[in-house]
RNA sequence: GGGAGCUUAGCUCAGCUGGUUCAGAGCAUCUGCCUUACAAGCAGAGGGUCGGGGGUUCGAACCCCUCAGCUCCCACCA
C-alpha cells in the first residue's frame, strides 16, 4: 500500500478549510426551521498577533460552533477586531518615535492618517492567522470597532445615555500620565509586587499660637513633601488623645505659612507615622475625600506635565518637576530645621502601564457613565442564572463587583479611537451640547458649526467593545433603533431577531468586568434582553513552570510554527488537553505532539481499515460480538459526551473522544475483528467497521476538523458534496450495560493472561491452555478471549492443570504452564493474595459486627457489605483450596 | 486591608447529594517486545495516610473547626 506510515498534515489543511470556504460551509444567515446558535468573537487588539490565549480561546469557540453546525443548529460564529485605543495608539507613537516623528509635533488628523495606515497594513492579521487554527468563522460578518456603522453606534449610545441622565461630567480624582499627559484607568496602572523604596520625611508644621504641653510644633509623615504647598489641613484621628487637644487649631504650611485647620477624621490611622496626616486633596485620593467630607478647598500645585505651578507660591518651583521640587524642598526644609526625620520605607507606587513614569493622582474633569441603575437587570441576571459563567465560581466575583460598582471613567485622552460627542460653545464647563453630529449640535446651541470645538477627548475602548453583541448585527443603525425610547426596536433587524440573545460567550476572566460585566448591562439597557446565555471563562496560559507567557521571558512559542510542527489539529487537541474551564492551562510542546501522536494513531487505524481485503464470506461469531459491543461502547460515549458539552467540559469531552477512538476502536474493537495476516474480511464486518469508523470521525471533528474529514472522505469513495463538517452528529442511542459487563470481564481474562505471559516471558504467539473453574457470564466473549489472548482449549471440566491462576469475579482460571513454572513462588503469590484477601475481610467483617453500623446505616449498605463478605470469603477458598493442590 | 478559591500519584487534573465505577484519568516512569495499521507503536507493571491537626458520624477525599501553604479578584495607607 502506498500510505505513508506518517500521517502528514500539511498536505490536507490547507485543502480542506479552502473547501469548506469554496462551499459557504461557515456562512450563517437567519432561518426559521433551524435552531440558532451564535459566538462573537472576543475581539482581538487590530495590531495584534496571534498568541496562545487566542488559540485556546479561539479552539473552544470553534468546537463548540463545529458541534452546533453538526447538530443542525444555524451555527454562526462572528470573528472582528477591537481598535483597543490605548494599546493601539502607543503602539502607532512608538513606530512613530522610530521614525523620529513625534506625535506632538502632529495635528490630530495626520496622526489618525498615520493610524489608519498602520491598521490597514497590520489591522486582522491575527484573523488571518486563525484561519491556519480551522476557525469557522462567518468571515463576511467580520467587523471592526471603528467601522463606519460601529462608531455612529458608538457615538449613538453616548449621546443616548446622555440623554437618559447616564452620562455626566465630572471632577474626579483619576490617575494622570505626566509624560503621556492622559488620564490612566485602574488597570493601565501598574504596581511592583513587592513594592518600591521610597523616603518617608516627618516634617514639622509650626502650631499658631501657644500649645499647652509640649512644643509649639506638631509632625506629619509624608512621602511627597512637594506636595505641602497644596495642603489645606492637617487631620488627626477623633480618638486619638495626643493630639486631641489640636482639633479646631491652626498650623502654618512651611515656607508659605499659610493657616490651615487642624481636623478630626477617622480615616487616619493612629498607628502609622505620627498619627498626623497633611491633607492634601488635590494630590491624593484619600486626601480629596477627606477634604469633600469636610468642605476643604482644593489646591492644585501640579501642571499637566508635572511641573509646579504658580498655585504653590514659591516662584523658584514655578516650572520645576515635581521630583526636582521634592529634592529642593526635603534640603530647604532640613536647613530651616523643620525636617525631623528620614526613613527608608517599602510602598507601593503606581506607575504607568505605557511609560513607566510614576502616576499622579489628579483632579480632572472626565465623562462618566453611572453605573448603579443601569446595572441593576445585570446583576440579577447572572444571580437568577438568566446568565450563567462556567466555572460557577465566577458568579461570586461578579456579585461582589456588582454590588460594589463605581462609575465609569470612559474619557480618555487620545487620539485613536472615537471621539467624545460633546461641543463647546463657550469657556464654561457647562456651555456645551451633546449630539450626534456637529450641525445637530450647531442647531441646539444655536450657533454657527464652525462657533463649535467638539471635546478632544476619545472614549474608553470597553465604551465600544460593550455593544458588540448587538453592533455586529448593526443593531444601531438608524433603521433597527428607536430614538425616543432608546431602545433596539424588535421584529425589524433579521439577523438580530434570530441570532440574538447569542449562545455562548468564550473569554477570559481577566475581563469579566470590563467587557462581560458591561455587555450585559448595555444588552438589557438596549435589547431588554440578555446578550448571551452561558459565559465560558477559560485560563491563562502558562508555561511549564506556570509563568505567565511575555516576550521578554520568551517563553511564549509561536502558534505558526507550532501548526506547521504538529498540525492545526495536534496543537488544537494540545490546547485542549490540560484545560479544565477556568483553570490556568501549563503549556508543554508535549501537549501539541499528544495531539500529533493521536492524529497518526487515527491515520493508522484508517490504512488498517482502508486495507482490508472485503469478500463475501461468513461473519466469524466473534465480529458479530464486537459489533454489538463496540456499538454500545459508542452509544455511552455520545451520551457522555452531550453531557459533558452541556457542562462545558471541552477538556473532558475531548478525552472522552480520545479513549473512544484509542482504547475501544483501535486497541480493542479493530483487534477483535482484523482478520488473521493474508486472510479477508467478511463484508458486514467491514461494512458496520467503516461505519464506526465515520461515526467516531464525527465525534473527532469539532476537536480536530482536518484530519477528521480528510478521512471522512477517504473512507469511501464518496461524492464531493458530503462533507464530515456538514454531517449529522451521532444521535444518543442505547447502551447495553449486560453486554459491556460481560466485556469487561473478558478484557480482565484476557489482560490477566496476557499478565501471566508477560511475566513468564512468554511469546505473544505461542497458544496456551486455559482453564476455567467456577461460574461467570462471559457467554459469546469466548471466541474473542481466545482469539486476543492466543488460548486454545479453554476447559471447565476436569483437573486442574499446572499453571499460574486468576481469579476474575469468583471464577478461577488457571493458564496451563506445565513445567514452566516455580512452586514456590506460585505459592508466594498466592499465600500474598489470600493475606490482601483476608485483611479485606476483617475490615468488612469489624464493620458487620458493629451493632452501631448494622443499626445506622441503610438496608441497601449493609446488603452490600453482606455481599463483599461472602464474595471475599469465596475467594479465599478457592485460593486455598488452589494452594493445596499445588 | 476586604473578598473568593485552591491543596488528591512524579506532572496536569476528575471525583455531583458523606456508603460498589472510592481512591480514578491522561501524561511521565519501569519491564518486555521492531508481532504484518501504527516503536510518534504494542503488551504488562509500579505509584497516593486525598496539605497538617482536631471534631461530627455507624461510616469522611467529601460536612464543621483550626493551622500551614498557594492562586486570583477588588481597594490601595500618608
Amino acid at each position: 500500500m502506498a500510505l505513508s506510515t506518517k500521517y502528514n498534515p500539511a498536505e490536507v489543511e490547507d485543502k480542506w478549510y479552502q473547501e469548506w470556504m469554496k462551499n459557504g460551509f461557515f456562512k450563517a444567515s437567519p432561518n426559521p426551521s433551524k435552531e440558532p446558535f451564535c459566538i462573537v468573537m472576543p475581539p482581538p487588539n487590530v495590531t495584534g498577533v496571534l498568541h496562545m490565549g487566542h488559540m485556546l480561546n479561539n479552539t473552544i469557540q470553534d468546537v463548540l460552533i463545529r458541534k452546533a453546525r453538526m447538530e443542525g443548529k444555524e451555527a454562526c460564529w462572528i470573528p472582528g477586531t477591537d481598535h483597543a485605543s490605548i494599546a493601539t495608539e502607543a503602539k502607532v507613537v512608538q513606530m512613530l518615535r522610530e521614525k523620529g516623528i513625534k506625535k506632538s509635533s502632529l495635528s490630530r488628523d495626520e496622526f489618525l492618517k498615520y493610524a489608519w495606515e498602520w491598521k490597514e497594513k497590520y489591522g486582522g492579521i491575527i484573523l488571518e492567522q486563525l484561519k491556519k487554527l480551522g476557525a469557522s468563522c462567518d468571515w463576511d460578518r467580520t467587523a471592526f470597532t471603528m467601522d463606519p456603522h460601529y462608531y455612529k453606534a458608538v457615538i449613538r449610545v453616548f449621546v443616548d445615555l446622555y440623554k437618559k441622565g447616564y452620562i455626566y461630567r465630572g471632577l474626579r480624582m483619576i490617575n494622570w500620565d505626566c509624560e503621556a499627559k492622559t488620564a490612566l484607568s485602574n488597570e493601565e496602572v501598574l504596581y511592583k509586587e513587592d513594592g518600591e523604596k521610597s523616603i518617608l520625611y516627618s516634617v514639622k508644621y509650626k502650631i499658631k499660637g501657644p500649645r499647652d504641653t509640649q512644643d509649639d510644633w506638631v509632625i506629619i509623615a509624608t512621602q511627597r513633601p512637594e506636595t505641602i504647598m497644596g495642603d489645606v489641613a492637617i487631620a488627626v484621628n477623633p480618638t486619638d488623645d495626643r493630639y486631641k487637644d489640636l482639633i479646631g487649631k491652626k498650623v502654618l504650611v512651611p515656607f508659605i505659612n499659610r493657616e490651615i485647620p487642624v481636623i478630626a477624621d477617622d480615616y487616619v490611622d493612629k498607628t502609622f507615622g505620627t498619627g498626623c496626616l497633611k491633607v492634601t486633596p488635590a494630590h491624593d485620593v484619600n486626601d480629596y475625600e477627606i477634604g469633600l467630607r469636610h468642605k476643604l478647598p482644593v489646591i492644585d500645585t501640579i501642571n499637566d506635565d508635572g511641573t509646579l505651578n504658580e498655585k504653590c507660591e514659591l516662584p523658584k518651583f514655578f516650572g520645576k518637576d515635581r521630583f526636582a521640587v521634592r529634592k529642593e524642598i526635603v534640603k530647604d526644609l532640613r536647613e530651616a530645621g523643620q525636617l525631623v526625620k528620614e526613613e527608608e520605607f517599602v510602598t507601593r507606587i503606581g506607575r504607568s502601564e505605557r511609560t513607566n513614569t510614576v502616576v499622579e493622582p489628579k483632579l480632572s474633569l472626565q465623562w462618566f457613565v453611572k453605573m448603579k441603575e443601569i446595572s441593576r437587570q445585570a446583576y440579577r441576571a447572572v444571580e437568577d442564572d438568566e446568565i450563567k459563567l462556567y466555572p460557577a465560581k465566577y458568579k461570586n466575583t461578579y456579585r461582589y463587583w456588582m454590588e460594589n460598582v463605581r462609575d465609569w471613567c470612559i474619557s480618555r485622552q487620545l487620539w485613536w479611537g472615537h471621539r467624545i460627542p460633546a461641543y463647546y460653545y463657550g469657556t464654561g464647563e457647562n456651555d456645551f451640547v451633546v449630539a450626534e453630529s456637529i450641525e445637530e449640535a450647531a442647531k441646539m446651541a444655536k450657533v454657527a458649526p464652525d462657533q463649535l470645538r467638539q471635546d478632544s477627548d476619545v472614549l474608553d475602548t470597553w465604551a465600544s467593545s460593550w455593544l458588540w453583541p448587538e453592533q455586529v448585527f448593526f443593531g444601531f443603525n438608524d433603521e433597527y433603533f428607536d430614538k425616543k425610547t432608546g431602545k433596539i426596536i424588535e421584529g425589524k433587524n433579521k439577523d438580530l431577531d434570530f441570532f440574538y440573545p447569542t449562545q455562548v460567550l468564550v473569554t477570559a476572566p481577566e475581563i469579566l468586568f470590563f467587557w462581560v460585566a458591561r455587555m450585559i448591562i448595555a444588552g438589557y439597557e438596549y435589547t431588554g434582553e440578555k446578550p448571551f446565555s452561558d459565559v465560558y471563562l477559560t485560563g491563562i496560559v502558562r508555561d511549564k513552570l506556570g509563568r505567565k507567557m511575555s516576550k521578554s521571558l520568551g517563553n511564549s512559542p509561536d502558534p505558526l510554527e507550532l501548526m506547521k510542527k504538529y498540525g492545526a489539529d495536534g496543537v488544537r487537541a494540545g490546547m485542549l488537553f490540560s484545560s479544565a474551564a477556568g483553570n490556568d492551562l501549563l503549556y508543554d510542546d508535549k501537549l501539541c505532539e499528544q495531539g500529533w501522536n493521536f492524529a497518526n494513531k487515527i491515520w493508522n487505524a484508517f490504512r488498517l481499515v482502508k486495507g482490508l481485503e472485503v469478500k463475501a464470506i461468513e461473519q466469524p461469531a466473534e465480529n458479530k460480538i464486537a459489533i454489538d459491543w463496540f456499538k454500545s461502547k459508542l452509544n455511552l460515549a455520545v451520551t457522555e459526551l452531550d453531557d459533558l458539552f452541556g457542562k462545558f467540559r471541552i477538556s473532558e469531552a475531548l478525552m472522552t473522544v480520545y479513549k473512544l477512538i484509542w482504547d475501544d476502536f483501535c486497541s480493542w474493537y479493530l483487534e477483535m475483528i482484523k482478520p488473521e495476516f493474508g486472510k479477508p474480511i467478511d463484508e458486514q464486518t467491514y461494512n458496520d467497521t467503516v461505519y464506526f469508523f465515520e461515526e467516531v470521525l464525527r465525534l473527532l471533528h469539532p476537536f480536530m476538523p482536518f484530519i477528521s474529514e480528510e478521512l471522512w472522505n477517504e473512507l469511501r469513495e464518496r461524492t464531493k458534496s458530503e462533507y464530515l463538517i456538514v454531517a449529522k452528529w451521532p444521535s444518543t442511542g442505547k447502551s447495553d450495560t449486560n453486554l459491556l459487563g460481560k466485556g469487561e470481564r473478558a478484557f480482565n481474562i484476557i489482560s490477566q493472561v496476557r499478565n501471566v505471559r508477560a511475566s513468564k516471558g512468554l511469546s505473544p504467539k505461542e497458544s496456551l491452555g486455559l482453564h476455567q473453574q467456577g461460574e461467570i457470564l462471559i457467554e459469546d466473549f469466548w471466541p474473542i478471549i481466545k482469539k486476543l489472548a492466543n488460548v486454545t482449549d479453554v476447559t471447565s471440566s476436569g483437573d486442574k492443570p499446572t499453571g499460574t491462576s486468576f481469579l476474575v469475579d469468583r471464577a478461577e482460571f488457571t493458564v496451563a504452564l506445565t513445567g514452566k513454572i516455580d512452586v514456590e513462588k506460585e505459592r508466594e503469590d498466592i499465600q500474598k493474595e489470600i493475606i490482601y484477601f483476608q485483611g479485606f475481610l476483617g475490615q468488612v467483617d469489624k464493620k458487620l459486627t458493629n451493632e452501631k453500623f448494622v443499626n445506622g446505616a441503610p438496608p441497601a449498605v449493609i446488603e452490600n457489605e453482606r455481599k463483599k463478605k461472602a464474595d471475599a470469603e469465596s475467594k479465599i477458598k478457592t485460593l486455598e483450596e488452589r494452594l493445596k493442590t499445588l
